[in-house]
DNA sequence: CGGCAAACCTGCGAGC
DNA sequence: TGCTCGCAGGTTTGCC
């Protein structure tokens, strides 16, 4: 499920709940989720204190008062939900609870059990094995052009291959990839090492810009991801060509013309959509 | 080393 | 109605 869009807004509507709260109650209802969870998971985390939720990718990190982060990691189904009153009865897919000193209760739900949590000291954060070779953050001053281009540079990939890469753009995902090669009318079937100088430039500003108008609409909601208060994500009535085979790009005769409209593909066993009128 | 398919797990919609 | 098949937003592994 969810991308950069949607595990920032996961962790914007779980921030007013957990920064600065203590963990009164930790529950844990299964030994796993993709991995085992660390022993004594629930025990180390009550009693704790959340200083503040971070997020580097697809990841989201909390900062306890003891020195050492709770990873978590939504996979595809994953989401919290919160309740501020008592909580309804658990669902089958509740695998952890939270409850902090301000009564709330926080509970993770994970049908596909891809997501997953994991306890860290702050000092080994940086060799986490999936944290350690991310790459920077696309909304920050640090990824740009300069940095896309010397990520491409050589690699016989298609670019859409190349920037759903995490050590290229953190948190990048299938939608947004295909959605920001549509922006920057780049075709995902496009060598990587050939998108430099301008198309990189066109590329890095539409990565940037589809990320914030995600974000600033709560994500996208296809199945699984909810805001944290059981609200949807707009984004994906937002969708150029995203899951829109057969019909036309925005503004595009692409649907009456001989290509058909949007094309479905697959590129390393997803999907991609592009239209090939106005992606080169 | 690079690139790809498969595996992990469950649910849902389409088609028969 | 009920079954089977294909597909789903991610990451890791192992193979060529």
């Amino acid at each position: 499920m969810p991308e950069l869009p949607e595990v920032e807004t996961v962790r914007l509507g779980l921030a007013p709940v957990l920064e600065g709260r203590l963990l009164s109650r930790v529950l844990q209802r299964r030994a796993d989720l993709r991995f085992p969870l660390p022993v004594g998971f629930a025990r180390c985390l009550t009693g704790r204190r959340i200083l503040a939720l971070g997020r580097r990718g697809k990841f989201i990190l909390a900062t306890l008062d003891d020195g050492w982060v709770l990873i978590l990691h939504l996979g595809m189904s994953g989401r919290f939900k919160v309740f501020m009153g008592p909580p309804p009865a658990e669902d089958v897919h509740d695998h952890v609870t939270f409850e902090t000193d301000a009564g709330a209760t926080i509970r993770f739900s994970d049908p596909r059990r891809f997501g997953f949590m994991d306890l860290v000291p702050e000092a080994e954060l940086a060799f986490f094995p999936s944290l350690s070779g991310l790459g920077p953050e696309p909304l920050s001053a640090e990824f740009g052009v300069a940095w896309l281009e010397s990520c491409l540079n050589g690699r016989k990939t298609p670019i859409k291959t190349a920037i759903m890469d995490q050590a290229v753009v953190a948190g990048m995902g299938n939608i947004y990839a295909s959605e920001s090669l549509f922006r920057a009318g780049i075709s995902p079937k496009r060598k990587a090492a050939s998108v430099k100088g301008q198309r990189a430039r066109h590329l890095a500003a539409a990565i940037r810009e589809v990320l914030v108008e995600a974000i600033k609409v709560g994500g996208s909601s296809l199945r699984d991801h909810r805001l944290p208060d059981g609200g949807f994500g707009y984004f994906q009535h937002r969708f150029a060509v995203y899951g829109r085979q057969g019909l036309a790009c925005p503004g595009c005769d692409c649907e009456i013309a001989k290509t058909a409209g949007v094309r479905r593909i697959v590129q390393a066993g997803r999907a991609t959509f592009y239209c090939s009128s106005r992606q080169r």
